[in-house]
DNA sequence: AAATACAACAACCGCAGTGCA
DNA sequence: ATGCACTGCGGTTGTTGTATT
């Protein structure tokens, strides 16, 4: 079920939903600022100034714009809510169970696990965790809650989770804790990777999350990713399964829209994007799963396809140094 | 029908990191 | 070296719709 909120109007500022500050903007000039919720005015101002000119420093897309937000707003409403590339509506199982795979690896580093789910955001997903699936794994018949890295029993070397083995505790608990020894999070996940040797872990605890890793190499590789090449440049071999080299691509988030040609960015039908903005607010309880562009097929396709692989992978000894 | 509780979601806030002058 | 502006992230709060009493 997807809850859309009651639109309103730009030129209302009714109740906290749509306060306003004011901002000395320079010159003696003074703009208010809104705050709180967007209305369908504004979605649509800041929908076609982006489609036409692309991100840039965000308080000049929101001066440019014509937008009485802040530049941070701007980028939110872009990030969480306008992006052509966004899958809207409810989480599949296969998301939600790679959520709960991701998160045991990288704890609440949600712009990470977003990373690896095509269309979701941050936000969305954090949402989701904290509202769902939280919940779900408290009341579950699991001895400990998965999400939390310290609740792993010193003694069980592995976790059963919704039928896939986890990583050993010691690789988890190494990537999300080890953040000293490297200036952030994605290289100290490669640096894990990387210090993994082949006789210890079971291969399926490593296939079962590099799948959710656009670019990885690891299987025969989504059309869409290959046909953008420069996704693996980057990218570190961590180790080798049988005829397979894995491919770990940097873990910083993986950007599909970085990777479009100007011509594909404006091959995204910018009319079915204005559309969509408004019959988002036209329709409160509205996912747009009916909206069949490529955007939003890409992900379908691309989760489809990998949870596919993982499931035929075969196993193979990795170890821990 | 009204009141209340809850779930789901949107958006804000504060902080940290980064780049630049 | 310092200060500032900008950006991005994660935590938190507020709003709204729905379910329940």
């Amino acid at each position: 079920m997807y809850k859309m909120r009651k639109p309103e109007s730009a030129t209302k500022n009714n109740s906290m939903s749509s306060s306003v500050n004011t901002v000395a903007m320079g010159m003696g000039s003074v703009v208010k600022l809104r705050k709180g919720l967007w209305s369908p005015e504004e979605d649509e101002r800041l929908m076609t100034y982006m489609l036409s000119n692309g991100q840039g420093s965000w308080s000049d897309v929101a001066r440019n714009a014509g937008l009485q937000r802040c530049g941070k707003s701007c980028r939110l409403r872009w990030i969480n809510y306008l992006r052509p590339d966004l899958k809207r509506g409810a989480f599949s199982p296969q998301e939600e169970e790679l959520i709960i795979n991701l998160h045991s690896i990288l704890g609440n580093r949600w712009s990470q696990i977003a990373a690896r789910l095509p269309g979701r955001t941050d936000n969305e997903i954090k949402n989701f965790w904290n509202s769902t699936i939280k919940k779900r794994l408290k009341t579950s018949s699991l001895p400990s809650d998965p999400s939390n890295v310290d609740n792993i029993p010193v003694e069980s070397s592995k976790l059963e989770l919704s039928g896939f083995m986890a990583f050993n505790e010691t690789a988890i608990k190494s990537m999300c804790m080890d953040s000293s020894s490297s200036s952030s999070s994605s290289s100290s996940m490669q640096n894990i990777l990387t210090n993994i040797s082949y006789d210890l872990l079971p291969i399926p605890d490593l296939t079962m999350y590099c799948p959710a890793i656009p670019g990885s190499g690891f299987f025969h590789e989504p059309t869409y990713y290959a046909s953008h090449q420069g996704m693996n440049v980057d990218g570190c071999m961590v180790g080798r399964g049988g005829d397979h080299d894995i491919f770990m691509p940097p873990l910083e988030s993986v950007n599909i829209e970085e990777h479009l040609t100007d011509n594909e960015r404006g091959n995204a039908n910018q009319k079915d994007l204005l559309n969509r903005v408004s019959s988002d607010h036209n329709n409160n309880n509205n996912n747009n799963n009916n909206n069949n562009n490529n955007v939003d097929k890409m992900g379908e396709w691309d989760l489809e396809e990998l949870m596919r692989d993982v499931s035929s992978f075969p196993f193979l000894e990795f170890q821990v140094e």
